[in-house]
RNA sequence: GGGCGAGUGGUGGAAUGGCAGACACGAAGGACUUAAAAUCCUUUGACCAUAAAAGGUUGUGUGGGUUCGACUCCCACCUCGCCCA
């Protein structure tokens, strides 16, 4: 027996380079294996990795690992989502070029990935900032453009008055300019738009195929989504033939209107005011609403602020005469910009009109107590009988939700009508590092698409970066200057840049032929290895990033180049890793960085904490000293294994029968066999990598006390060989946590590399099941005893053996008993009086 | 305000109706060592009791409920986190 070290750099290089050389991330398009494809996120190269980005690759390397050796053809891949602010931010001032920056963490983190020994099929590697890339996400712009799915409007954006630009929602903190600290105005400008909301209910509907993702996600997309059902009220403007169309989801409250309230932006309000006295007074509380942004007037804690515009609407039902009001809490993006308000039914109407002193009217009462205008302290919201309301006084408020709205459809003052909260996806940026919107403006023709045939619409290098109030393109004259497609006149390009989601929401489709140039995609390639079997990534792109990939992947559905509807079957959100209280991050200065640990103790050992840290998809806490406990278990398991490293190959393999094996052997054997089926449970309903860990160190500190001897006659080899089995097990089991430590062991034990070409190992079922039980003996539910029986023993048996045992006896004295409670093979109660 | 999730030893966590605290960290004591590191052994929820061996009580955010039995299921509340307003 010689002692071997536990030299974890030599054999994590070893082994890493081994894998690269049998190609064993390398997916296998003949084969006739079934596929499975793993997916983790692609990561924005922001610089370096640290342990809580560790967490995502990890967990996608032990799912592929696993599936590998669960025999499946698996495809894992990893690419870089390289366009974007960050970038940008850097080439201002730092003034090093976005390309080169990117260049350069893409190449530092690749680096890292290969030190944690995450496996990829790198020849699949994309790069979204390249134009072999972003080429196929300006062609299915045009695909969206093509079919009436991609826009041009006007839309209000943020706007730094200060650094004289576009602001992106993340940028603003507070109102304010997060670079300069000026607060931040709207800015109409044109922007671009995918008519994502033209897909709301078929992604609404479509939830219910996502059987594979968490509940959380897909009820978060649901009410991101925001359908809700109403109608929409015709209201006539008083002096006109005109109707003011407003929506609610409350129609039962149409009698109790006492005014109406418009959104700032809503187009009617200038033909309203033009020429009255109130002209000057209303436009200017529009332009003040206008700038106080969409969060901060709809806040809670808001004051709900409004203004007479001196205009009148006549309710259709009942004729009232009902004054418009301008509200800074009444949103354009929502139903139709102009609402109905029923102070007396809907807190925020309530407040709005004591503050205003409009009146108040009772239309729903609640039943058991009668509500009075006078006394109210705040809005009746709860459903009760109508009053004041018509013919359809007397009836529940439930049942006059879909009569009232009858009623007006009957009449035409009226539709039935659904809205969605989702809202078309603005797509353009007034950005340098994006892909180019591949639109061209010809004086004679008007705005074109450019022709398929000349993308990509390469981003000129050199460029100003220094903000002053437009993108950086602008300026860059041969970038600008075009020719037109249709007449070959002179013409300008587009020059605002893609939202970086865009490039995000169709990669997965690239990495089945990442180097074709003639297509986005192979489709038939495509709908072989999707829809992705397992993604993986975290629970903050649970709505943006994963709603546009379902809305692409569904456009293209639509459009016959695949033929599936969803991207993902299954999903797996991570958490977070927590360091002081606080998520890691470089601001924060509460990094710890993967290289350290690694020299320190090498990747298996962070690898295996990462995943022993808790269930992978609840934030846990880091601890320094954690990692020692996993480092000292590796080291135990590589003693335990190469202190025999001679004795392996001299005894001869022999079939392990479980009724021939000695007491002490059985028990490890059982054990052994046990923790297959415990690895395999967690392994396949729940990814709970800790407990599955857990129980590979609880056979490992049982394997300890069994006595491995030199065999030197048939039993004691025997013997040998469920020691053996039991090594090859843990191995076997701990490979897609620690896969460098396992093929090194594995090729110690004298077994052929790799290891990751032999079977997930299966249990016994003979073997799992135990001879005896420990029955717990409780009185009253207390616990008062234990009984060791055999497990097959007859439950008048068993009563019969704890009513005679001494302890038993002793508490059923005098006592009367009134029942008693067995459950087979764990528990007796006894309930006495 | 709404939606979702969480709350268990000194710490990370385990147990999803049946022995609460698996597994690990930390701590304390011991062995080895000139010494330290590493390693190994023992103890480790709290409280009471005891010469020792036992033993007992209590305990999963709070309060109720269902049940022979509740960390687990139901109701109400408190705190924290995330998302949305």
């Amino acid at each position: 027996m010689a002692e071997r070290e536990y030299n974890f750099t030599d054999i994590e290089c070893k082994w890493q380079g081994f894998w690269e050389g049998c190609g064993l991330f390398r997916a296998d398009e003949a084969s006739r294996k079934e596929k499975f494809y793993c997916l983790v996120m692609f990561p924005y190269p922001s610089g370096t990795l640290h342990v809580g980005h560790g967490r995502n690759y990890i967990i996608g390397d032990v799912v592929a690992r696993y599936k590998i050796m669960k025999g499946y053809n698996v495809l894992s891949t990893i690419g870089w989502d390289a366009f974007g602010l960050p970038a940008e931010n850097a080439a201002i001032k730092g003034g090093v070029h976005p390309a080169i920056w990117t260049k350069n963490n893409i190449k530092a983190m690749k680096q890292q990935l290969h030190r944690w020994g995450v496996g990829y099929d790198w020849d699949r590697e994309i790069t979204s900032c390249n134009p072999d890339y972003y080429k196929w996400t300006q062609w299915i712009f045009l695909k969206l453009y093509e079919n009436n799915l991609a826009y041009k409007k006007k839309a209000a954006v943020n706007w730094c008055p200060s650094c004289a630009t576009v602001l992106a929602n993340e940028q603003v903190v507070d109102g304010c300019c997060e670079r300069c600290d000026t607060p931040v105005r709207q800015r109409d400008l044109e922007q671009w738009f995918f008519r994502i909301s033209q897909y709301a209910q078929k992604l609404l509907d479509d939830i219910s195929l996502l059987e594979g993702w968490p509940e959380r996600v897909k009820t978060m997309q649901a009410n991101w989504i925001g359908r809700s059902e109403g109608v929409r009220v015709d209201f006539k403007l008083e002096g006109s033939g005109k109707t003011l169309p407003c929506f609610t989801t409350r129609p039962d409250t149409l009698y109790g209107v006492t005014f109406v309230s418009l959104a700032p932006e809503h187009p009617v309000i200038g033909e309203l005011i033009s020429g009255t006295p109130q002209e000057k007074a209303v436009a200017d509380f529009v332009d003040k609403a206008r700038n106080q942004g969409m969060m901060e007037r709809t806040a809670e804690g808001t004051e709900k602020e409004g203004i007479f515009t001196g205009k009148y609407v006549v309710n259709p039902v009942n004729n009232d005469r009902v004054p418009i009001w301008v509200a800074n809490y009444v949103l354009m993006e929502y139903g139709t910009g102009a609402v109905m308000g029923v102070p007396a039914h809907d807190q925020r109407d309530f407040l709005f009109a004591k503050k205003y002193k409009l009146p108040i009217k009772i239309v729903i009462q609640p039943g058991d107590r009668e509500l009075h205008v006078d006394t109210m302290k705040e809005a009746y919201v709860d459903d009760g009988i109508q009053v004041n309301s018509g013919n359809f006084d007397g009836m529940p408020n439930t049942e006059a939700i879909k009569k009232i709205a009858i009623y007006l459809e009957s009449k035409g003052l009226g539709m039935k009508t659904v809205t969605y909260r989702l809202r078309d996806w603005l797509i353009s940026r007034q950005r340098y590092w994006g892909a180019p919107i591949p639109i061209i403006y010809c004086e004679k023709c008007g705005m074109l698409p450019v022709p398929e045939s000349q993308l990509p619409v390469v981003l000129p290098e050199k460029v100003e970066f220094k903000p002053h109030g437009m993108s950086p393109l602008a300026e860059v004259d041969s970038f600008i200057n075009t020719i037109c497609p249709e007449c070959c006149g002179t013409a300008r390009r587009e020059i605002d840049t893609m939202d970086t989601f865009v490039d995000s929401s169709w990669y997965f489709l690239r990495y089945l032929s990442p180097k074709d140039e003639r297509q986005p995609f192979a489709t038939e390639k495509v709908n072989k290895w999707l829809p992705v079997d397992q993604y993986i990534g975290g629970v903050e792109h649970a709505i943006l990033h994963l709603l546009y990939s379902r809305f692409i992947t569904r456009v293209l559905y639509d459009l016959g180049y695949i033929n599936f509807k969803e991207p993902f079957e299954h999903l797996f959100t991570q958490g977070m890793i927590i360091k002081e209280g606080a998520k890691m991050s470089k601001s924060r200065g509460n990094v710890v960085s993967p290289d350290i640990l690694i020299d320190k103790y090498g990747a298996d050992t962070q690898r295996l904490y990462i995943l022993f840290i808790g269930p992978p998809q609840k934030d846990a806490e880091w601890n320094d000293r954690g990692v020692l406990g996993a480092h000292r278990f590796l080291n135990r398991l590589w003693q335990k294994i190469s202190d025999y490293d001679d004795v392996y190959v001299r005894v001869q393999r022999t079939e392990i029968h479980i009724q021939k094996l000695s007491p002490e052997a059985k028990t490890l054997y059982r054990q052994t066999n046990q923790t297959i089926k415990k690895v395999a449970d967690d392994m396949e309903t729940s990814w709970h990598f800790n407990t599955a860990i857990a129980s590979v160190m609880e056979l490992l500190n049982n394997a300890d006390v069994f006595n491995v001897v030199m065999p030197s006659n048939a039993a004691e080899e025997l013997n040998f060989n469920v020691f053996r089995h039991s090594m090859e097990t843990i191995l076997l089991l701990m490979a897609p946590f620690t896969p460098h430590i396992c093929e090194e062991l594995w090729e110690i034990m004298g077994n052929k590399p790799s290891i990751f070409h032999q079977r997930w190992p299966a249990y016994d079922k003979n073997a799992i099941q135990e001879e005896v039980a420990e029955i717990v003996i409780q009185i009253n539910s207390k616990v008062r005893s234990r009984l060791s029986v055999p497990v097959d023993i007859s439950e008048d048996e068993l009563k019969r053996r704890v009513l005679s045992d001494e302890r038993i006896a002793g508490f059923l004295n005098g006592k009367k008993v009134i029942n008693t409670i067995v459950v087979p093979r764990k528990l007796l109660n006894i309930v006495v009086k």
